[in-house]
DNA sequence: TCCTATGGTAAATTGATTGTACAAATTAAA
DNA sequence: TTTAATTTGTACAATCAATTTACCATAGGA
């Protein structure tokens, strides 16, 4: 009995529910509803019932669910039970934003190496890191066996850098160039581009 | 007889296509076909041809696409053939970022704010911006007739500079805070949180 | 014991995508 | 001029996907 595949729009909102639970937790909240959670997120309550339902019975009738129990159960859906090795590529404006932000190591990612195919940055220092040349990205990765990348390098360079991070192993991309990626189907990409986030709002303004 | 309102999430793929456009446009060429579009972008030349029948008949028979003549469409579609004020509130890593990333100016926002609450930072200068105090968000946003902002302060304090944007008047928040705002129907939020769009991957991995 | 809150789940409903087909228009080739 | 090859716009069916509704079973408190 061959069970059917999440679809990725469950997938694509557990991050949100754990997001969630994690800020109660740190309000010291025990419990939660899906009621409650759902009017939090403005998400409906059986939406998220049914989604937490096709992983197992986290919940209790009548009480609801424990929030430190659920919040692992997810992680652990989403393997983040791990810390995640990432790259970045690109030392510009965004890739160093990235490379500083707290935020990742908070919630179970690390940056490990970032590159730039700028000589006068490379073998600088950004935060912790020193940025290293890009001619050596495929070998650097591979050799640290990374399989998370970000991609902050202007848009006419990103399919180059792509291709280069798939032959290294990486198997999940988050492109914050503003330009499509062509990859293997195996290989997953996220988008990033502010740009097309605020035009998809334009079109309700006058 | 009422039109039917346009799904979002085909809204959600304009930009996508305008994107594209303006980059064969950038390599000087003049037209292109559904079918090219659809294997540039992995989206079905079908589903191409049937969202851009929702606005009107933009291809010809035969040719395809006018490549400037269906980008100016969907400029108008998304009401971009005007340039957009925007906000930014919160002058940390990725506010400053933000600030000097030239991509919106070059593809019809303008940044024309940016606030912070930290005495230390007030006053002081980002690019071309000088940040202006948070206390007073509201009567500058307000006075300056601005709709749309970005909000990059800590998640502890994105609801309430949420709450405070939408007492300005501003219609449409991308969110930067790794928090879920609640905010009027008629206000429009989209979320960039690096950590759930790497979430959201990482269940594909190993 | 009764009442209320709540999760789990089946069923119904709604929405979106895909696939197929084809007329009409255009271009290019024969 | 005729023919063949493209390509859009549209329709329709089929399917797939996603959401909502409704209801039952259970837990816990009054």
């Amino acid at each position: 009995m061959a069970e059917k595949p999440i679809p990725d729009i469950v997938i694509g909102r557990l991050p949100i529910y754990l997001r969630a639970l994690q800020h109660m937790k740190q309000e010291n909240r025990q419990v939660t509803s899906s009621q409650e959670l759902g009017e939090r997120l403005g998400i409906s309550a059986a939406q998220i019932r049914k989604d937490l339902s096709q992983f197992g019975e986290f919940g209790k009738q009548g009480t609801g669910y424990t929030i430190d129990f659920l919040a692992k159960k997810l992680q652990e859906i989403l393997h983040m039970h791990k810390v995640w090795d990432v790259a970045i590529v690109g030392a510009g404006d965004i890739g160093s934003a990235l490379a500083r932000y707290q935020g990742f190591s908070e919630r179970g990612f690390e940056i490990k190496l970032i590159f730039d195919n700028n000589p006068a940055k490379v073998g600088t220092q950004i935060d912790r890191f020193t940025i290293r040349d890009s001619v050596n990205l495929t070998s650097d990765i591979a050799g640290a066996n990374i399989k998370i990348a970000m991609i902050s390098v202007p848009a006419n360079q990103a399919q180059e850098v792509a291709d280069q991070l798939v032959a290294a192993g990486i198997r999940s991309i988050l492109n914050y160039a503003p330009v499509s990626l062509t990859v293997p189907l195996e290989v997953h990409v996220q988008y990033i581009d502010p740009v097309v986030h605020l035009q998809r709002m334009t079109y309700y303004l006058d």
